[in-house]
DNA sequence: GTATCCATACTCGGATAGTGGTTGTCCGAGTTGCTGGGG
DNA sequence: CCCCAGCAACTCGGACAACCACTATCCGAGTATGGATAC
């Protein structure tokens, strides 16, 4: 029930990214959060299979947003990273063993399931409701301006 | 971001356990749910430990709830197997590389952990809302009452 | 001066090892209930 | 008939391996850039 490290670089990798026009390197983004640079590659890897950013090739390539941040949500992100399998799934015990239901009475979903569900839908929406966009409106309100000036030059310095 | 399959088992032997008044062995559980019974005796010992359950020791012993069913929610139950550690961990990414904000700067949480935190929360709340008792009620209304009392009477014979 | 070609450096992408956690298993310690014998 | 001691069977509890997913890494394929060259 951990949720990968990937997600939260992810996370941040997107939202650098909606505060620049010009595509970042996967190398560049690495180095601002610090972390294994080939590894955070394979994140971004999945990021744009799920089609959340687009991949630039050759020199001054890498990676750029391919909706507005404020149209991707930090849902979109944990999906692209953990996979759309559902967190729990049934394995129908209640049909098992010696006493085990029927399968006419099992044409609803156990209740168990029912309620495993329950709970990671209300998950998936509080996840659904913050968007990229949110986000960077958010860390830019609790630092300086000054310093956001100086990240966003060295995050992409002027041509 | 799996949730370990000992979950679910822990809700079907906490949920059997409602159902019944005198304990209930761990061998017996595991041939209901048809799993291994070893292992599931590690997800019973994890239940104990949270003082869901109480064992009892010696002959004719086994497991009983400590608590009214109406008292035990699903959230009890997946903490006491998968631990009270939150999924989403921060590594204060914001604060490194060579543009990380300073600490004075970062009083306050990262909004990403804010954000995953929220739907944790959420996802609590849903399962805290349920009881073994609403899970036992909905299972017992999904099935024939005959097929109930042959249940009740396979998993604890008249003495 | 301009257009073209080429070499270069930089980018992503997928295939390849290492490690921690979940899954699965085993045997030992302790307790209860039964049984047999004695009073 | 009642009580007690001993035995046996059954229970949980923690310590010990196996497997899988996450973590981490590497090298190859492809492309835009910049400069050198020919016209």
């Amino acid at each position: 029930m951990k949720i990968s490290a990937g997600v939260e670089w992810a996370l941040h990798c997107c939202v650098a990214l909606s505060g620049l026009d010009r595509p970042v390197s996967a190398a560049k983004m690495a180095e601002m959060t610090d972390v294994s640079a080939s590894y955070l590659a394979k994140q971004l890897q999945a990021l744009s299979r799920a089609g959340l950013i687009t991949s630039v090739q050759g020199n001054a390539g890498g990676y750029v947003l391919t909706r507005a941040p404020e149209k991707i949500s930090v849902l979109d992100v944990v999906l692209a990273i953990e996979g759309p399998t559902p967190m729990f799934e049934c394995t129908e015990i209640r049909q098992r063993g010696p006493v085990g239901a029927s399968p006419e009475e099992c044409r609803d979903s156990c209740p168990i399931a029912k309620a495993m569900l329950a709970g990671e839908q209300a998950w998936r929406t509080a996840l659904r409701e913050v968007s990229i966009q949110d986000l960077g409106v958010r860390m830019a309100g609790e630092i300086s301006p000054e310093r956001m000036a100086a990240m966003l030059n060295w995050m992409q310095p002027a041509k």
